[in-house]
DNA sequence: GCGTGGGTTCGTTGCGCAGCGAACTATTTA
DNA sequence: TAAATAGTTCGCTGCGCAACGAACCCACGC
């Protein structure tokens, strides 16, 4: 009468192929307006106003009334990381190619609010061979606070401890099957890049361009593109 | 067309309760058979069957024929952190007591391979009181390789480390709301627990029950169970 | 050989719920 | 004030699918 019935019914929400592709476009992390939602799930505005109303419910989305506008929001990154976590478990079988078809999500995404994808996986490996971020023995990540990246990136990694939430969290990135950059440094970079219009979000989905300035910059400090 | 899709089917999966009920009751990280099953979720065998099936198919569930019984286990850990993370996700409204109202399963439960509920937080905190393992500034958790404790229970930190699992993992409690200690470590431990006969596993359910001389020795070497 | 008990397949029933259009409210623009 | 746009509520339709009983298949015991 406990547990399962709950996790059944949390399951049961993100169950649905509108209200899956609704929580999809939100792991963008930008708010969108339920008119939004529903073109990106591709039903009407009735059903769609219906689907909001039980993911509210649910808690796995926020509203924010503004005018006749109405703002919805991820509730929590926790939501992200349920969301992200279901994305690893699927079709393993049936699909030699793992990962989507769709290429530019696959070059760079964003996962609620930090980098995913090619981008998201060669960040980290750059920031770990250049001695930015240090790997444990146990597979445990550490942020490296004399780093000259960080300073110039204007990111201040003792004051990120002061937050309850880890500063590196490895996260499963579904397309490419390995780890990426989470947690506050993971937040902080995605802010930071943003900031150095190093990379740039697009309308709506939760893809992400690379732009030439930032493209160049990252090859200098990073090595990503360096291969191929 | 790529991901929400699949995501709404792996969630979909989980999201009747009667699978629901069927993978909680794996989570006790032992195999069950088709009738158990059935059992379990409160339905017939026939309507089990078609379950069983889908969650096969899902790759949620992995099956192993002998004789002619059909014993079904959770495919990998990954299902299990799937589960886990979808109970945290519940009812923070019009439940002001946090957890399940099932006190025995609050107390002691697995956690597909580690321990969980109040047994399960409470020795990830006598292990940090008592040095056995450290806590980073970020929260991350480290083994102490010479603790004495992990020799008597003949868990040997390095030869874990040799495993590509993550050594210690933390694990949000959907009871208690607190982490618990996951992760090759989190998995040896309760190994170990059961070779010294401190705990031992119940019938079908993930329940876990501590057995005297377990209380004695979780109070004297963890102080679990001191306070209340 | 025959019974027993575990599991699956088949056909049927019935409820849940996603989907739509139309009518209605509320906010912004003209 | 009227017109337009964002969103909700209300009936209604129809499909999907969970559930069951009955029949059947297989493995074991005798």
């Amino acid at each position: 009468m406990t547990s399962p019935n709950h996790i059944a019914r949390t399951a049961h929400l993100l169950g649905d192929p509108a209200r899956a592709a609704m929580v999809t476009a939100l792991m963008g992390g930008k708010a969108l307006t339920a008119g939004e939602l529903a073109t990106v799930a591709g039903i009407s505005r009735a059903t769609a106003s219906a689907h909001i109303k039980k993911l509210v419910d649910g808690h796995m989305i926020d509203v924010a009334a503004q005018g006749r506008h109405r703002y919805l929001r991820l509730a929590s990154p926790q939501v992200a990381e349920l969301v992200e976590k279901l994305g690893t478990l699927c079709e393993p079988v049936g699909a030699p190619k793992t990962g989507p078809r769709n290429s530019a999500l696959m070059e760079a995404r964003i996962c609620y609010d930090h980098m995913a994808g090619e981008l998201g996986v060669g960040v980290l490996d750059g920031l770990v061979s250049h001695g930015h971020v240090s790997v444990r023995e146990d597979g445990t990540l550490i942020a490296n606070a004399d780093s000259e990246l960080f300073r110039f990136l204007e990111i201040d990694i003792s004051s990120l401890m002061k937050s309850k939430r880890p500063i590196c969290r490895r996260c499963l990135d579904w397309s490419v099957r390995r780890d990426h950059l989470a947690g506050a440094l993971g937040a902080a970079l995605l802010g930071a890049f943003e900031r150095h219009n190093w990379v740039r979000r697009t309308d709506i989905h939760r893809q992400l361009v690379i732009t030439p300035p930032g493209r160049i910059a990252l090859r200098e400090r990073l090595g990503y593109g360096q291969d191929t």
